[in-house]
DNA sequence: ATAGACCCTTGAGTGGACTCTAAGTCAAGT
DNA sequence: ACTTGACTTAGAGTCCACTCAAGGGTCTAT
């Protein structure tokens, strides 16, 4: 598969996917005789998970890590679980955040539409409780 | 209050709480007759809003056009509900990617504690997919 | 064999969100 | 009166994650 083929695929510029490369976020891909990128299905894997965990705001960083630790073989085994031991739990703190936003927002709204009684009004003010 | 005070109660810079208030992510606090920032219990509320809000990475862009609306009076209150309305579904958007990278980190952990059958192995080398 | 679309690398530029610096003011304690 | 430490502003600097530009090579169709 072709960088542009990719690209379409996973909807991530080939800027991107050269980027991600270039930094070791996913392993470096094979290329043509003519030194053109040709993705394979273990490539597009890699992309995926990436896609994946970026769009969830797991940081490039621990990702580089972990690929790194990968390619570096089975003695990495444990401190690649530990990194995504980690993420996990940076991740359920970060979606803990984002729903306590959200009840907010749902609660703020709520007013909004005065669905919910004005009881405590002076606090509120459409809405900052 | 003083941007000490207030810094420590939220666990904000008082760099950040000036940046805060310079680009109108909350509303300008008054001052002593010396110019120094005293913060009420609106202010703080306002910056609690704005902390909860930015955790859950709401684009600040949103929430000061959401806090200028809101300055300009009732006749904004439309357009401001519509501000938390999208920002309501891009955190929705945003909850559902973390699910599924939360959901992928928990199946490559699996993978690692061997909790998982290795069925699929010839996709899986723990663990792209 | 030449146009046009696509690919390459290296390195610089961008935007968002802070974070820090410089130069100065102010209040409290000694 | 002087030091200390917290406060002020404006503006520069930093970090992250891309994104773009320059200058060039490659592939396909006519």
């Amino acid at each position: 598969m072709t960088i542009a083929e990719v690209s379409r695929k996973y909807e991530l510029s080939a800027d991107t996917l050269r980027y991600y490369e270039r930094i070791g976020l996913i392993p470096s891909v094979g290329r043509t005789e003519s030194g053109i990128r040709n993705y394979t299905d273990a490539d597009c894997q890699w992309i995926e998970l990436a896609k994946c965990m970026r769009s969830a705001g797991v940081q490039i960083d621990a990702l580089v890590r972990y690929v790194a630790l990968f390619q570096q073989g089975e003695d990495t085994f444990d401190e690649r679980k530990q990194i995504l031991v980690d993420q996990r739990e940076r991740l359920r703190e970060h979606i803990a955040d984002m729903q306590a936003a959200l009840d907010r927002l749902n609660h703020k709204i709520a007013r909004y539409e005065n669905v919910v009684e004005p009881v405590e009004n002076d606090l509120c003010h459409i809405c900052k409780k």
